[in-house]
DNA sequence: GCGACAG
DNA sequence: ATCTTGTCGC
């Protein structure tokens, strides 16, 4: 667990941060499929603290065989952006950056703790940790940032496409029968059918994804540990 | 102009 | 994201 610094060269105004996601969103590889059975997949989220801009970063490792952490690894530091919906990844990018460069495991996948190409610009979180690691990289978000759809049927599987004028931006997919859904969008070299199936799968028992659970865990343990 | 707005 | 009690349901 290591202290992050923000890179000297970080955006530091939103207009700086668009123009990034503009540079960088002709990278984002959209042609898939992606792994159809990845070994090891990586769960990536954030906790915060109450008070101020201190923040964890956890990325951990799953074996998709039994679903057991295999690997993780956490940053602390600072909220890098202030949290602007569109400019989110610049909040957390270079604390999760920082724990998967201390990972050991070489994960297949990247799943997000936020949306990939469901995003204003076409350039969410998922897409923007693709792009910088070149790994697969598919987003999943709790609630919508752009986008319209029909709900999908209450079984568990089902999905509808989320719609953003006339994109298919991702799919809202229900992993629990009657539960509300979760917004699944590609992030980087993953197809949109690769990535419902490998979210899907990834989520047995619960509405979110075990590498999220997983990380979401790591992070706030984290947290706690370094403060209160 | 007004409301919405990942975490 | 985080602050938060009880409550309904499997």
């Amino acid at each position: 667990m290591t202290e992050v610094r923000v890179p000297a060269d970080w955006p530091a105004s939103a207009e700086a941060a668009r123009a990034e996601q503009d540079r960088l969103r002709p990278l984002v590889d959209v042609t898939g499929p992606g792994p159809a059975a990845p070994r090891l997949v990586a769960g990536l989220d954030v906790a915060y603290a109450e008070s101020g801009d201190r923040l964890a970063a956890a990325v951990v490792v799953l074996e998709t065989s039994g679903l057991t952490v295999v690997d993780a690894a956490v940053a602390v530091g600072r909220a890098a952006f202030g949290y602007v919906p569109g400019l989110f990844a610049f909040r957390e990018l270079p604390a999760l950056l920082d724990a998967l460069d201390r990972l050991t495991a070489a994960p297949e996948l990247l799943v997000c703790d936020g949306h990939g190409l469901a995003h204003p610009r076409r350039f969410g979180l998922a897409c923007h940790l693709g792009v910088l690691t070149g790994l697969p990289a598919v987003g999943v978000g709790k609630t919508p940032l752009v986008g319209t759809w029909d709900p999908p049927a209450p079984r568990r599987g089902s999905w509808s496409d989320l719609r953003d004028g006339t994109d298919t931006v991702g799919r809202v997919l229900r992993t629990r029968d009657g539960v509300k859904p979760v917004f699944v969008s590609v992030g980087h070299r993953m197809s949109l059918d690769n990535a419902t199936a490998q979210v899907l799968a990834l989520s047995p028992n619960f509405r979110l994804p075990e590498t999220t659970r997983a990380a979401d865990r790591r992070c706030r343990e984290a947290l706690a540990g370094q403060l209160g």
